[in-house]
DNA sequence: ATACTGACCGACCGGACGGTCAGTTACAGG
DNA sequence: CCTGTAACTGACCGTCCGGTCGGTCAGTAT
């Protein structure tokens, strides 16, 4: 299209601006933006404060970056979840299962980007909520309004409160992961994996006793 | 016991006080401790910002006595929580719906100790297990072990996993409560009576079909 | 009147903040 | 070797920060 096909440069960033980023990354996840000053940054990144100001034309310009390229890296690990194949069954316990490992697996990342998701500037919310939560509910969806198409799933729920329910009980065992080592919280915590098994489970047999009673009573 | 019977004074705090307690859980439910300076507290509350520093030693006091009297609010209104009466189904019902209605009631407040609770320091998050989740989550596991007891339950699952899954949607639902407008996630958003209800039919009743098959197919 | 108290204020302090700028170093292309 | 440019620095600016200080003023008990 463009008559000089101008080379799109891939911007290598110096190894001064990446460990500007880093340091950003860890200390506004800790912190949140006025947790932070750039002199921290500066310090952490064992960079000068003006080097930053070489690189960002601002705090909030470099505060944007972190959370542009965290949101990317979020988003890209949403479209890696696995699903697993086949029952209707396994894809759900397969992409809860991978859903909780990636939060974990990115926590800084993952904080950085919910603190801003939930508690951001309007606009930038929406612009998080279309790259990054907007996808993985309708991925879920999916999974649930194929299963209720089967006929394998009842059809008197509502798939977009399933998915929502799915996210949030992961997003809040991931919110509450030091919580959970308090005392009286501790004996009701289990780890990650018995956790997503149990959240499927009772997401798909449900509490009430008859329905379909356990393998050995 | 005592013997002088030392009048235990209540304290009124004079109107300047009640105003700028007022003024700071209005500020810091919204932007956190750094995010907000003490001349901000004082304009809000229309008073001196030396005043600020006659009745509190420091900010971190005043921010500690806010937290500490919205924790006791918190505390009070969880002990209120409705829990309705007789079938287990109606118990967990009402509990669930009461829950966040007064999530929403008292946003200001619940942010505030939400914030802190989520990510404050170590200290005052065991406090504040202590004071609120401890209690919260023990009620909800006995009307689950209650259920279980009396055989309305299946046998094979977790009281605590449940206990977290409705404390954890509730608040889900309360966090995301602005994010549910936007676009691609206001389809799947409901109102909070349906939410509590279908969160309540769902983990009563399971995904699958054939349990028990709905009212009319 | 006196003495004392709690509520309140304006002016001020040292330091940290975000941001700027003139200048130095490192290095690639002519 | 020179020149241009990107990476980088230390000194500095005005502003705002948390916090202090000396003092006013209404009320009240003696």
């Amino acid at each position: 299209m463009a008559s000089s096909s101008a080379k799109l440069r891939e911007n290598t960033p110096s190894a001064g601006e990446q460990a500007i980023l880093k340091a950003g990354v860890k200390l506004f996840s800790r912190h949140g933006f006025d947790g932070v000053s750039m002199r921290a940054v500066a310090r952490e990144a064992a960079v000068s404060k003006s080097n930053i100001y070489h690189h960002f034309e601002s705090k909030e310009a470099l505060y944007l970056a972190i959370i542009k390229h965290s949101a990317d890296a979020v988003s890209e690990m949403i479209e890696k979840l696995a699903e697993g194949r086949g029952e209707l069954d396994a894809r759900l316990r397969k992409f809860t299962r991978s859903h909780l490992e990636h939060l974990f697996r990115n926590a800084t990342t993952v904080r950085l980007v919910l603190r801003e998701v939930l508690s951001g500037t309007t606009r930038l919310q929406k612009a998080m909520v279309d790259q990054l939560i907007g996808g993985l509910i309708e991925r879920l969806v999916s999974i649930f309004e194929n299963g209720q198409k089967a006929g394998v799933l009842r059809k008197g729920f509502d798939p977009g409160l399933c998915a929502f329910l799915v996210l949030g009980s992961n997003l809040f065992y991931f919110q509450t992961d030091k919580l959970r080592q308090i005392e009286p919280l501790n004996r009701f915590s289990q780890p990650p994996e018995v956790f997503s098994e149990q959240l499927t489970d009772l997401m798909l047999r449900g509490m009430l006793a008859g329905s379909q009673e356990e393998v050995t009573a």
